[in-house]
DNA sequence: TGTACATCAGTGAACGCGCGTTCACTGATGTAC
DNA sequence: TGTACATCAGTGAACGCGCGTTCACTGATGTAC
């Protein structure tokens, strides 16, 4: 009970202050209204605690990844993605002290994010039944994890640069490793010259793009 | 001239203790086997030689970005995104201190980071002009370094996932992300399902590598 | 119902630590006469 | 050439701070008889 007050009152800490700095075993139990020993009934030192903090944030990547299974499973990849970047970039702080803090490089190989990744490389697999992907679907999998992450810890490294809004962000990240992956196993060798590519993507793209989707609702 | 060697000293200290938590203006300074002070000689405080030692790395991964700018623009962007790749992956807790360090976010803005992406700015307009590239170049050039950021800091952040090995991850982002760019223009609205997707794909992989390239060295 | 005791979550005060930073200083070097 | 002085990079010792952690304790709650 005071054990989900302390983890409540860290999540409150990350996302006020906006920095992992803040997220001390003093800070924690004051917030909480405890005194700063009353915390070790709970956790064994500050590591138990960042990590009893991170697990709550990998059950919610955890929960985003394992769900919306039906329909075409390349869709269904591309909600679950927007999802995941949404909730990082809705809980920024959160997702930094997750995959940004020192010490969880070197930690003991979290079972939380590979059953996270588990979800995913399903995912994967499903889209590899309809033939979309090739490959292997764990390299796959990470490729796409990586893009998706990309877009996320850069805006949060850098957001001085002119990023766009985040739909347009997330839409962009979403659809070019999609695309992006769904091309790396049909063009192995060499990178093809711009001209090349150029001309036959844009054949792709007529092809792809002529079904009638012109009914727009009028206004 | 102490000064230089102070920030070598930093970046020794980077390399070999493997986390941005050795960076203190005493281990800097015994380091480079000078007191304490003599660092506030050539620095105003730590923030002052953390930015300095971030200088360094950015005028690097500027370097990178402003070379091999002959050839066919794709291919030689393609080049600058592997050897950043491979800057990235080599000195790791450089890269961290760059882009995952708590205060980056909210320092001001790095004239330096800008003057980088500026250099991956005029790749991607090149790209632009012999076609294989379509929209905004600044928004085509955050999207492709965030795919390059993506891999190598979750690889960095999550090293016990089953990562391919160093080249085999950078050829995998680089491809995904540059023929993910090329679609993106190619497809707009909704995501297209599965099966169309596959069947265009295969159509488009088979047009472009039908090119002869069969003339291998006989062994 | 009443008493004695065990349990145990939470407390107040203190610990040692490494940190960034400051202070008066030293001692070598350069310069004016 | 010799002397007096200014300059200034670097020093040794100390400062205050917030941190994680520990300790003997308190006081409410439950239980045995």
């Amino acid at each position: 009970m005071l054990r989900e007050e302390l983890l409540r009152a860290a999540d409150d800490l990350l996302a006020e202050s906006g920095t992992e700095d803040a997220l001390t075993i003093r800070a924690v139990a004051a917030r909480a209204g405890v005194s700063t020993p009353a915390v070790y009934m709970h956790f064994a030192d500050k590591e138990a605690l960042v990590e009893a903090v991170c697990m709550r944030v990998w059950g919610e990547l955890q929960r985003i990844f394992s769900q919306s299974r039906e329909g075409d499973p390349f869709l269904a990849l591309g909600g679950c993605a927007r999802a995941y970047m949404r909730f990082a970039l809705d809980h920024p702080v959160q997702y930094r002290v997750l995959m940004m803090r020192p010490s969880a490089a070197q930690a003991v190989p979290p079972a939380a994010a590979a059953e996270a990744f588990g979800y995913m490389v399903d995912a994967v697999e499903a889209c590899m039944r309809t033939g979309v992907f090739e490959g292997d679907a764990t390299e796959i999998a990470l490729g796409l994890w990586s893009a998706l992450h990309g877009s996320v810890a850069l805006v949060l490294a850098q957001p001085s640069l002119p990023w766009p809004e985040h739909e347009a962000l997330i839409d962009r990240a979403v659809r070019v490793a999609g695309f992006g992956t769904v091309l790396y196993s049909r063009l192995p060798g060499e990178l093809p010259p711009s001209e090349d590519l150029a001309a036959h993507a844009d054949a792709f793209g007529a092809a792809l793009t002529t079904r009638p989707e012109r009914d727009q609702p009028s206004p």
